[in-house]
DNA sequence: CACTGGCGATTCGTCATACCAATCACCAAG
DNA sequence: CTTGGTGATTGGTATGACGAATCGCCAGTG
């Protein structure tokens, strides 16, 4: 039998404040799928094996994995036993996947990078259906996000200023209407904050001539301004990557 | 008590040809949800109730709320019961809700809508990273598939044009070697084939004229053309955009 | 020796029951 | 009216059991 790195873990608590063994066990087989102790299309121990090692019952470990497999990591054939799915399936989306593919500190350059050139794709495109879309209430949540960005800037509030900065990009993700776009408020939300500390934290500097940015963006939005938007958010993108390549968070295009 | 519209089901059936009792349930139980039977935050039935009314165990129940759970739909809160999740929590890429956000026949205008603007934003990207990125094998792949479309089209063979065309966008985002960007082949795949099953249905000829702009977007990604890739790409969803709003399959962009 | 048939072990799917902890509703005592 | 206790409700976990499909091993047969 195989000596998975991952055996000790935190001790996850649900609202109520009770132990929550199965969000344990979920956690701890979740990170074994995705750092690869359980390889991808290798079979996992028989439930009996599982249940003496982490102690815990049937019940309990059979729930932990009904959500690994709706998360798309796991595929339980009965009789054949439980096995990892290919990478492709995974539900990369999803808020726990993400933060099991995070080494337990700093970031995983590959997954960033990806996520990074996507949010090139799709966060020019969302500017300029916001620019169209958005309602009152939508374009205020923008605006106060960069109006607390300037005052984190002010104030040298790193962490400010990493929350403001991801409420900038959700506020516009959100004002798109279209819900499949909102979809990717998980990622955002999951690694911008990594990625933004790695990068402010280094220098904040750059975190300031960002919000000139920002603010064209805003502008642009509240303008009615969809083709301005898409460029200012295109040019902001840009900047940030140059940011973030220079401190090797993550690696340039290819 | 509510009467829910979804009561009786289809037997799902497991690899091995089981009756699959999990699976019944969640069918079940995500319909009502995704169709409103369960109103966005109402809390849902107690675990007894719903073990009596669908006749199955608690353990079973469980199995089925687990998976829900993961996909964003519900939310179990110890002493307070099962609600239903808001909108935007709910995982729109996955493959179980996609399909039963579709009605018994036919398809949700609203829904699809919003994945072809989607497409709009992110297949031309894609392209233009095929052209770049798109290795031999990947290539063949694309390849392949354009010339299942031309003997679809030759054969007047529905079925064919369909899987060939979805193998045809699949293949491409495939070659993106965008982990994130391909999180959305299930989106495609699982409405793709609804959409262009309703336009070709309608016009087969309109599948025969957009043969030759996925022509150029072949072209382009083997002769490693990103820029013609990707207008090609914008110019084929163009097209098959004003057939789709024609047959009134999606609604106008606003 | 090669093939066939069957028995038993394996493994996941489902069920029934029990107990716990947290919370809520309610009522009695002050 | 407030306080405090008390029992009922509800989800979380643990067990033990049985079923069905599959696999491996081995005796029996030609």
């Amino acid at each position: 039998m195989e000596k998975p790195t991952i055996t000790a873990q935190s001790a996850m608590r649900a609202a109520g404040g009770r132990p929550a063994k199965v969000s344990e066990v979920l956690e701890l087989l979740g990170r074994r799928v995705v750092t690869g102790d359980y390889a991808v299309g290798e079979t996992l121990p028989v439930e009996k094996e599982l249940i003496e090692e982490l102690s815990v019952s049937r019940t309990t470990l059979r729930e932990a994995i009904k959500t690994l497999t709706a998360l798309g990591l796991l595929e339980v054939r009965t009789r054949h036993g439980t096995r990892v799915r290919p990478r492709r399936d995974w539900s990369l989306l999803s808020r726990d996947v993400l933060r099991w593919m995070q080494p337990v500190e700093g970031v995983n350059v590959e997954l960033s990078s990806a996520i990074d050139e996507a949010r090139e794709v799709f966060e020019p495109a969302a500017c300029a259906l916001a620019a169209v879309r958005a309602d009152r209430r939508e374009i205020t949540r923008i605006r106060l996000a960069y109006e607390a960005m300037e005052r984190a800037a002010e104030n040298d509030d790193v962490e400010a200023a990493i929350q403001a900065d991801k409420d900038f990009h959700l506020a516009i993700l959100a004002a798109t209407g279209n819900p499949i776009l909102e979809a990717f408020d998980t990622a955002i939300d999951a690694v911008l904050g990594l990625l933004f500390k790695a990068a402010i934290e280094r220098h904040m500097e750059s975190f300031r001539k960002n919000l000139a940015n920002h603010l064209r963006v805003l502008e642009a939005i509240e303008q009615r301004r969809p083709e301005e938007a898409r460029q200012a958010m295109l040019d902001m993108i840009g900047f940030t990557r140059r940011n973030l390549e220079n401190y090797q968070i993550i690696k340039p295009i290819s």
